[in-house]
DNA sequence: CCTACCGATCGGTAGG
DNA sequence: CCTACCGATCGGTAGG
């Protein structure tokens, strides 16, 4: 054996189980946190290379532009939400039922990805054109998803019949979107707790119930 | 007439009524709109310059730096804010009617100012320590006073006794806040008229009203 | 993964 | 408000 090469930067490949991340999990990781904290053009590459330990040229052996970068980051997170709320449009149970469940999970998904949920939700506009129309279709599904579990709550009755669906959906959405500027972990309530207690006002409403003659 | 200064440039001063606008008053306008389109690192003063037909380094004869317009687009929007719920927290009316005008004024500054809004919600992270801490003071202030009005209409008994008052006010916030993501001029339904929705949602509930046995 | 570097562009200034 | 320019920094590449 004479001069052996560099050694091979571990396994590669795609996400290995365990603590053990490759660099590239580690890019996405901290640039997920520099996009979010500096916005994605304050960020600079050197940056990120230096909270990385490497030089800024040296990141361009993992990625291949920081475009790249954050494309994969906003359609991680998108992946993400849709991976949470695909199956429950055709669950069977009934639409307040769902509600809830689809709130948690989606509240769940931006509580555990604060990060790239917050790039998401401030840097989808400055993709590409193709990345652009992706995630323009994401955000459409999610939005006709949302809609036809009103729909259907209408039509089962679980809901008001005289609901503005488009509203009722955009209502539900601020919900569980905005959430991704105030939520904290560590704070007084797990993401489904939140989720729950959203989804019991949205279900019962502000005022009291209408009050059987106190005795 | 031999040859002539170059015309001075208009009235200046502060802010003329009328549709002539100084030209201090056209930089913000523009700032406006390129810091929300391409957020504030995104955009650069010589394409801010370009869009007003001048040099990039002509801005700084109307302006101290790029900076100081950012916080004057982002306190100008967060005192526009202030302004439609100040006289509010003292209005002697029940705290639902109150909480329908608070929705109603807040999502009119929302959707009459979309640029800049998008600006404050998305770039104030990126001031200055002291222009963050006054911005975030003013979060404050609107967060207690959602706070305080939802805590009033459990004392006045018009909302109900077992709300969690921080979620409360967090899911009215959600509604009106969110609204620069979606809201578009033009569209069906006017400001009042999408707060009016939403607080009808938000104080009736989803659920429909508890029948009386259908004849 | 580093050194050394590329052309482009950045915010801002001097002097008119 | 323009011309001309400053030093700094940007994303990215060549060659090892």
């Amino acid at each position: 054996m004479t001069d052996s090469p560099p050694a091979p930067p571990a396994p590669e490949k795609t996400a290995s189980p365990g603590p053990a991340r490759s660099r590239r999990e580690q890019i996405h990781e901290v640039a997920s946190r520099l996009f979010s904290e500096r916005g994605y053009h304050g960020a600079s590459m050197r940056d990120l290379a230096a909270e990385l330990g490497m030089q800024g040229g040296s990141l361009y052996a993992h990625i291949s532009s920081k475009e790249a970068l954050l494309i994969e980051i906003v359609e991680g997170a998108a992946r993400q939400f849709e991976a949470a709320l695909l199956d429950l449009a055709s669950d069977p149970r009934p639409a307040d039922t769902r509600l809830r469940e689809a709130m948690a999970r989606h509240l769940t998904v931006v509580a555990d990805n604060l990060e790239s949920a917050t790039v998401f939700f401030h840097e989808w506009k400055h993709l590409s054109p193709e990345a652009y129309a992706r995630v323009t279709q994401w955000r459409d599904t999610t939005e006709a998803f949302y809609r036809e579990l009103v729909a259907q709550g209408i039509r089962e009755g679980v809901f008001r019949a005289d609901l503005d669906v488009k509203m009722t959906a955009n209502l539900i959405l601020s919900a569980v979107n905005w959430a991704y500027t105030w939520y904290r972990p560590g704070g007084r309530l797990s993401p489904r707790e939140v989720a729950s207690r959203y989804a019991d006002l949205l279900l019962g409403g502000l005022r009291p119930p209408p009050q059987e003659a106190t005795p």
